[in-house]
DNA sequence: CGTGTTTGACCAGCGC
DNA sequence: GCGCTGGTCAAACACG
């Protein structure tokens, strides 16, 4: 059916990842380091065009850890402390290149902010980040997703796909995965709403994380690319070659302190708005400094499950 | 057994 | 007001 679904793989790789065809982006990011490191260190050796945080990379003079706080205080009415990894989580999740806004204030009005119904649907007002990436670097995503639906599209040969955060239930986080049409090579990432927990130190999902179906082709072409696949899972099977106990020590390290101040997923920050003002804040976490901040928390030498993943994220074979 | 994927149906926003 | 379309739900199924 999905031919051409690695959308969980799409989905990790928004972030991380840039594109390189992304032409359509505004700009183009290309830092190694620092920032960029914040987002792109789980896969260092692509070329990382950031096309979602253009901006992120300006140099600040705060700690990050400290403008973290600040910036999310407000955010976070019910926590004192804000997660590093938490926002990274989100922000990683809300790559902006673009930003969609309907035609009505969207700017303004976030749709998340208001207690949905039970099945409140609807695109009204739903504030959305959209970012292209290349379907070779679909799969780096620290945040574990769950397909929640498929839906052709109308106009587009690519069907889209509909993913939510499998973390934490109370999470709104979504993504809209979808084929560029005109470049079957790129896809369409769609983020909708915030994490509203900190990125899971550990997968509970183990077990159906990756639905390989016996690959017909291994190879992540584009439309093995676009496949869904594991959830950003850091599934051991994904990464046989990272250490996988290395990487969760070292991950649980510095997400300890996080978790402590984040354990509570009651952040009630569901609702946040997504707005310009609130990236822009952001952007400042992402600069060079920010990544040598995070240089402690992420060794250069670790490797990422997520990125690891990648090899494993195609294959969700085509059906 | 727990988690993720697939898929058809349902529902509501939006355009005419 | 109506129909189209997109977004979500939820059951069934698959996988480890």
């Amino acid at each position: 059916m999905d031919d051409d679904w690695d959308l969980q793989a799409v989905v990790r790789g928004c972030c991380t990842t840039a594109t390189t065809s992304s032409a359509t982006s505004s700009t183009v990011a290309t830092t190694p380091t620092g920032g960029s490191q914040l987002f792109s260190s789980f896969n260092p050796q692509q070329d990382v065009n950031f096309t979602c945080f253009q901006d992120l990379f300006e140099p600040r003079k705060h700690s990050f850890y400290e403008d973290l706080q600040d910036l999310y205080k407000p955010f976070f009415p019910q926590s004192t402390t804000i997660s590093p990894l938490s926002v990274l989580g989100g922000l990683q999740d809300l790559p902006q290149q673009t930003q969609i806004q309907p035609k009505q204030s969207l700017a303004v009005k976030s749709s998340t902010s208001h207690t949905p119904s039970p099945r409140s649907k609807r695109r009204k007002n739903h504030l959305k980040r959209v970012c292209h990436v290349p379907a070779d670097s679909l799969s780096n995503d620290m945040w574990s997703w769950r397909k929640y639906g498929q839906k052709p599209i109308k106009g587009s040969p690519y069907p889209r796909g509909y993913y939510k955060c499998s973390t934490s239930k109370g999470c709104m986080a979504r993504k809209q995965v979808e084929r560029n049409r005109s470049d079957p090579g790129m896809f369409i990432v769609t983020y909708t709403a915030e994490h509203n927990h900190p990125m899971p130190t550990h997968r509970n999902s183990l077990a159906g994380s990756t639905r390989q179906k016996p690959a017909t082709t291994p190879s992540a072409d584009a439309d093995d690319a676009d496949k869904p696949t594991c959830s950003t899972p850091v599934s051991q099977a994904e990464s046989p070659s990272t250490a996988p106990e290395k990487v969760e020590s070292s991950r649980e390290d510095r997400e300890d302190q996080v978790e402590a101040d984040c354990e509570d997923d009651d952040f009630s920050v569901s609702n946040m708005a997504l707005d310009d003002d609130f990236f822009v804040g952001l952007e400042e976490f992402t600069c060079p400094d920010a990544g040598d901040c995070l240089s402690d928390q992420f060794p250069a030498t670790m490797q990422f499950p997520w990125h690891a993943s990648n090899a494993t994220t195609t294959a969700a074979g085509s059906s």
